[in-house]
DNA sequence: CGATTGCGGAGTGATTCGCTCCGCATCGAA
DNA sequence: TTCGATGCGGAGCGAATCACTCCGCAATCG
């Protein structure tokens, strides 16, 4: 009776792949407010093929992140393998624009979070740790520059307000040109990181609770936005 | 018969007033997905009023996009009044973050662009224009920036997932830090524009186009997220 | 004190949400 | 070729939320 059990397993597997693309991509659009119909209609499947394989759309976002996870930490180790100090922080920070860690933000505390989740983060944030101290003793790195302020920086980069836009409204016959000028824009903003005649950043180091706390659930009252 | 017209005028301009600032708050945070009723809680008054001064929700965020463009408009012409060509830059580019375009640009294109609203956005883009020409003059600027990279930069800068996150959350305990913090990566950002030891931008520079088109209604078929 | 005015928010129909369930197409085995 | 098994797409469901209307009420004037 379970001679033929996975007679289309390619399928499956592809469908899955397509359906964590999908997911992610409608997620950097529309935000929190994501439907799952959306996600199965861009992944070219049925609502129903996206709930025998997540049993709900908080499971599907949970294994995204993980996912997310995983790019951040091995993009982290991949820019510690490089020679060049600096040269190893962009390319962190460039991959992780990419992997998008910005778009789970606003997902963030709607689910929970697993130990697996937990020790990939604090691995990668280790990993980031010696990448910036490693930059800063290359003096490569601008005075008074943290992990903190680095991973903020790179949250901020990797949302990209004018694609989603342009997506939203289709216009597709400018989405070019406006990778280009995304890629324009990340590059200024991290050479701002560099070590320059530019004096000290403003005001004091950011601590680790920005970004450590706010994933855990809210914990008491609702925000003052209802 | 109209002898006492406006016997509560001054409450109903506070009410207007306070209005306008929910509005604004709460697109930040919920995006294109802000309700009326969460603006008028904010706001601290009921939907009966907010209805009463604005005929319809689309009413209210052109009067928003107005307001917005006027305080882009003086940014700039701020900046030009200034001797030194790159702190004027600056102080329009912190002065556009704060008012923040960003917070506006979910809604773009759900509502009709009026001839006054065309008419700010044109002055005040000669202004930028102006404003970078004579950056690029006095040296201050990086090689290849244009006006449009700018504004761009502006509009990535002017969103906090950071600070929106804690504001959905109610974790106003983080606010201060998460202000502190995202002042240090504006400045760093900003800086990335400087004429400095850093080579020119990557790519060419995007056209105008990718400002001005996206204003228009969609008018063709609807996005691939759907 | 009665008339007037603007207020807050319950109510309304329409829409959208996450999710279930079922008819159907597609496969291997007989 | 036929039949049972399997996973598919999407119609449909109740709940939630949306923009917007309408009405009872309190505050203010002559």
């Amino acid at each position: 009776m379970t001679a033929s059990r996975s007679w289309r397993s390619k399928e499956v597997a592809r469908n899955d792949r397509a359906l964590l693309r999908a997911a992610r991509e409608v997620l950097a659009v529309d935000g929190a407010h994501a439907s799952v119909a959306a996600i199965a209609a861009r992944a070219g499947v049925g609502v129903g093929s996206l709930y025998r394989r997540y049993r709900t759309k908080q499971e599907l976002f949970q294994r995204l992140c993980l996912i997310a996870l995983r790019e951040y930490l091995d993009a982290a180790n991949e820019g510690l393998a490089m020679d060049d100090p600096w040269a190893g922080l962009i390319h962190y920070a460039m991959a992780s624009i990419r992997s998008g860690p910005g778009s789970l933000a606003p997902v963030a505390g709607t689910f929970d979070v697993t130990d697996e989740m937990t020790e990939l983060a604090e691995r990668g944030d280790r990993a980031v740790a010696e990448l910036v101290e490693r930059a800063h003793r290359a003096g490569a790195l601008r005075a008074g520059v943290t992990a903190v302020d680095l991973e903020l920086l790179i949250e901020q980069l990797s949302k990209s307000p004018l694609q989603e836009q342009l997506q939203r409204q289709g216009r597709i016959e400018l989405y070019d040109a406006a990778l280009n000028a995304r890629e324009r824009i990340i590059t200024a903003a991290l050479d701002g990181l560099r070590a320059a005649p530019a004096g000290p950043l403003p005001g004091q180091a950011p601590g680790y609770e920005l970004f450590t706390r706010r994933w855990a659930p809210p914990e008491d009252g609702q925000p003052a936005s209802e």
